[in-house]
This record gives C-alpha cells, sequence and structure tokens, in this order.
DNA sequence: ACCGTGACGGTAT
DNA sequence: TATACCGCCACGG
C-alpha cells in the first residue's frame, strides 16, 4: 500500500493546484501558501510522493531562483522543459525568469501587464 | 534511537 | 557568481 499522505501534504496539494497554467511558483512560495512557511523540502517531497491520477502541475514549480529542481539532463529535467514550454512559460538553460512568469507578480507585471501580451513582439 | 540524505531556502563570505 | 553553512523534517538503513 502507498503510504497516505499527511495533512500538511493534502494543504500544499492545494496549493500546488492552485498555481495558474502559465506561471511558476517556488517550492516555498508554495509552502508558505499552504500555511506551512519554512518547509520547502516537504513541498518536493510531495511532488515525488504524489500519485500521478491527481495530475498535479508539478512542472510549474521550481526553485527559489528559476531554476529547475530536477537533476539538469535527467528525463524528469526534460520533461519539466517540455511542459512549460507548451504551456507558454520560457525556460532557458534550465531557468526561468520569475520576474515575468513567476505567480506572485513582479511591479513590472503590474504596469506592463501580463506575460501573454508582454511575449507580443521581442 | 542515531544518522545520512534530499524535487529547498536564506544568509554569510 | 560560487561555495559553505545551517535550519528544516520525513524517511530509510
Amino acid at each position: 500500500m502507498a503510504k497516505a499522505l499527511s495533512e500538511s501534504q493534502l494543504r500544499l496539494i492545494a496549493a500546488i493546484r492552485a498555481v495558474p497554467r502559465g506561471r511558476v511558483a517556488s517550492y516555498s512560495q508554495i509552502a508558505s501558501n499552504a500555511g506551512l512557511p519554512g518547509r520547502a523540502r516537504l513541498v518536493g517531497r510531495t511532488l515525488g510522493e504524489a500519485p500521478a491520477s491527481l495530475k498535479l502541475p508539478w512542472y510549474r514549480i521550481l526553485r527559489a531562483d528559476g531554476r529547475i529542481a530536477l537533476t539538469p539532463g535527467s528525463a524528469g529535467f526534460d520533461k519539466q522543459v517540455r511542459w512549460l514550454t507548451r504551456e507558454g512559460v520560457v525556460v532557458h538553460n534550465g531557468k526561468v525568469a520569475l520576474a515575468q512568469f513567476g505567480w506572485q507578480r513582479s511591479l513590472d507585471e503590474l504596469l506592463w501587464g501580463p506575460p501573454t501580451s508582454v511575449k507580443r513582439k521581442t
């Protein structure tokens, strides 16, 4: 039998599901949003334990600096890059510009609008 | 019960 | 920018 998810993990899952398509959030942000500040590691653990049937947007969760947490070059890493790219998130050298795609909007976005309108033209 | 490990993160150097 | 530490804590040996 698979180990049951803890109450904390259920809350983290809810926070993960709340990340909008085309945007990304950090492990620490998810933890805080779930009311569990400082528990970023539990987020990573949860993503690995959560059953695939839940179809969580695991690929939208990145490290605090915007880098993909999985080992560069690994199958999971490549898969994450593909999923992100597929929904419009630009990944360069395994890193995403949080100022542009981060869930917590930066001042720039508030002034210039969401990513979709920003990436129009260069 | 002790200890190393890790899809992490913030601070110091 | 990179490395070192330390805080965090669930797990497996």
